[in-house]
DNA sequence: TTGTTTGTGTTATAACATAACATGAATATA
DNA sequence: TATATTCATGTTATGTTATAACACAAACAA
């Protein structure tokens, strides 16, 4: 993760995430001899729908309406493809799963959750896993798995905020 | 968070912090005028027993044995007190319940899991809050709440998969 | 004492997630 | 092509975590 998330620009051209998301999941599938089945897809295209994570059982409706008669474990299936592929990441704190927007590579993903327009945006870990590395390694405990979230208010709502009161 | 937390010395006196746990809870309470009902008392002590996050449901037998006819709302509510006053914390990927050793003053929380032991240590933070910080503010993001879990392997463990292999 | 707040009991249900087995589609092998 | 195998999905049931809503009683404040 390089450059920003665009998540947080309110006008920033989102039918781009979806397809630039959609894009790449073919191209990672198609190079690591992965099928992106239709429901897959599906799915992976419904968690882009926003930037809001997205609950597992939000899911079912609009497959249904595509079509899929689907019951829980086909979408938690799909999800756990997706995550596996590093395509989606789930949020711990909401239940809820989320568009990786830079799935080519492995990396630590960190979210900032505004709790008001519930959007979520992946952050660059790099500095808290310094930190956080330097501090395990105090106490000798090797780490495999890092989890950050953080909840708050993003520019625009702090804005709104602002202007409502 | 100045100390190492006692938490994976796996021959630290434990009874210690249980008691230590209880007796800085019930002072606490007495000076910010909360009542620490005899379920709430008996929830945190439970929640102490070890180092290892509870479920809330694996609290309800003992609940039963201590002679309460306790359902789940009752389980929750006694942890949601305990949490508000800072006396245990709630791990999110565990959807488990861990006492806290500093409930004195408030404090941003972070735990390092271990997945072999299950033991959930309180780490001190600061660092990567200031990490955390400088990342948001680049965005413009107002941090409220920060939540960092760390799984891996602690020092025990690590020896013992050593010496087992 | 009287009224109010607070904690708990109780029942029901919501929200999130997985186990287990059947079936059919895709892929690999011969 | 035929066959075997693997993989994705359908299906039913259930497990796990958490809360809503209302009744009642204890603690507290006046
Ligand atoms: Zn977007
Ligand atoms: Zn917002
Ligand atoms: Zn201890
Ligand atoms: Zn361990």
């Amino acid at each position: 993760m390089t450059q920003t998330d665009p998540g947080f620009h309110s006008d920033h051209d989102h039918q781009h995430c979806i397809d630039q998301a959609l894009l790449t999941a073919r191209d990672l599938c198609r190079q690591r001899r992965q099928r992106l089945t239709p429901i897959r897809e599906l799915v992976l295209k419904l968690v882009w729908q926003n930037h809001q994570p997205l609950g597992a059982y939000e899911l079912l409706p609009a497959l249904a309406a595509a079509g899929f008669n689907s019951a829980p474990p086909t979408v938690y299936r799909a999800l756990e493809f997706l995550q596996q592929q590093g395509f989606v990441h789930r949020i711990a704190s909401l239940n809820a799963y989320v568009g990786c927007p830079h799935p080519d590579r492995p990396h630590r993903s960190g979210f900032l959750i505004c709790h008001r327009c519930k959007r979520a945006i992946e952050l660059d870990t790099a500095p808290v896993h310094r930190a956080l590395s330097a501090s395990a390694e105090e106490v000798g405990f090797r780490i495999e798995q890092e989890l950050v979230e953080v909840v708050g208010l993003c520019p625009d709502c702090q804005q709104q905020e602002a202007t409502h009161a």
